[in-house]
DNA sequence: GGGGGAAGGATTCC
DNA sequence: TCATGGAATCCTTCCCCC
């Protein structure tokens, strides 16, 4: 029994523009932004991602929409149609799922394939790959990057590694040839701090990072820091596994400009709560507990939750619940709110019964 | 001492 | 100067209770 396993990662390329240059050919090669905000005609929100030719000039996901237009008064922004990407992702899916035997979808435009089974040998994992990206193209004239690797960090790192429209192979032999080098930002947990953390101690590439023990690097960063251990040496081993069921569902709306107008948080307030309400209700789900989010103009964010004894999905309970958080909040404070959201979480289906749990009861 | 849960914050990801 | 929106996970503190 052989336990070595072949593991891809796929992401589609600049994955929301791509749609939208695809859905109006006059697009094609300019500098494409597809931004979300408060008001993304009025330059009021963000980048949520660009096309290769708008990174040309440094635009990129995150960044103010004024500072992308700053940076070339040419780029065309398109608002984000969420649902819209989310069935061409679901078409994605269905593609990726008949070339794997194991599949796990991690975003709106990535997912893990575990392949060991149909794979003999190195033309094989070519063969599949190119297959896979054949028919994304074909079925979706959409293009992906895919990453190959023995788990599935690697895997995901490889993805990334030549993007747009790139393969990167990495055999196990290539291992260390292959993450020594990169920076630490490039291991998937480590983000801003954690970076700015290391750098502190020195560690800048994955290779000065192994020579740290697990255990230096579980004391300094917690438990995130076995997993960073274990991804730097390469033998991080979690398994191909299909999504679990959402753990939480919430929405939040910035406001144009902050404001402490406590009838207008209010009605965002309920006017969030209904869609949740609303979208609760269409996927069998109840809640149990309910929480607030608030940014102040000085960017400081708080949360507020409680939680009820037993599930629902009814309007008028989480209304109450959440309008008293808030007035408890907005008791004795001077500061204006520029984003309010609502979140609930505790989920369970409503009408599948619990037979997991409820045996132990009985 | 610690299990177990609630709350709140921090960090990361796309 | 600008500074989204959805979600997961982890850490710390507090509390109830054995
Ligand atoms: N910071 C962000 N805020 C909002 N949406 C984001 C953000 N980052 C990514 N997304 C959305 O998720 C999608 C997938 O993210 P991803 O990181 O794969 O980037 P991408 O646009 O697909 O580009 P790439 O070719 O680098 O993969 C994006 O198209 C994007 O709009
Ligand atoms: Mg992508």
């Amino acid at each position: 029994m052989n336990s070595k396993r072949v593991i891809f990662h796929v992401d589609m390329d600049a994955f929301y523009a791509s749609v939208e240059i695809r859905e109006n050919s006059d697009l094609e090669n300019k500098p494409v932004v597809v931004g979300v905000g408060p008001n993304v005609e009025k330059f009021k929100g963000v980048v949520s991602t660009a096309s290769y030719k708008a990174r040309e000039y440094g635009i990129k996901a995150g960044i103010p929409l004024i500072q992308a237009y700053n940076k070339c008064k040419d780029i065309v922004i398109m608002p984000a149609r969420i649902s819209y990407y989310k069935e061409v992702s679901n078409n994605i899916m269905e593609i990726l799922k008949k070339y794997s035997d194991k599949f796990q979808q991690i975003s709106i435009d990535e997912a893990y394939l575990d392949v060991s089974k149909r794979i003999e040998d190195y033309d094989s994992i070519e063969n599949l790959v190119n297959k896979i990206k054949e028919e994304i193209l074909n079925n979706e004239g959409l293009t992906c990057s895919i990453g190959v690797g023995p788990n599935k960090s690697i895997a995901k790192i490889a993805s990334g590694f030549k993007k747009p429209s790139g393969v990167t192979i990495i055999n196990s032999d290539k291992i260390r040839k292959f993450l020594d080098p990169l920076p630490v930002k490039t291991i998937p947990g480590v983000g801003k701090k954690t970076k700015k953390l290391l750098a502190k101690r020195g560690i800048e590439k994955i290779k000065d990072l192994i020579k740290l023990s697990k255990s230096d690097l579980i004391s300094l960063l917690g438990k995130a820091g076995g997993k960073i251990y274990d991804i730097a040496i390469g033998r991080e081993s979690s398994e191909v596994k299909p999504r679990g069921p959402r753990k939480s569902l919430g929405f939040i709306r910035s406001f144009e400009s902050s404001t402490d107008d406590i009838k207008k948080i209010k009605e965002k307030i309920k006017e969030l709560s209904k869609s949740i309400i609303k979208k609760i209700q269409a996927d069998d789900f109840q809640f149990r507990t309910m929480s607030i989010i608030i940014r102040f103009d000085d960017f400081s964010v708080i949360t507020r939750s409680n939680s009820l004894t037993h599930h629902t999905n009814d309007y008028k309970v989480l209304i109450k619940n959440v309008i008293d958080l808030f007035d408890k909040v907005y008791d004795n404070e001077k500061r204006k709110i520029k984003r309010i959201g609502v979140r609930v979480s505790n989920l369970t289906k409503s009408s599948l019964k619990q037979e997991i749990l409820s045996k132990y009861f009985e």
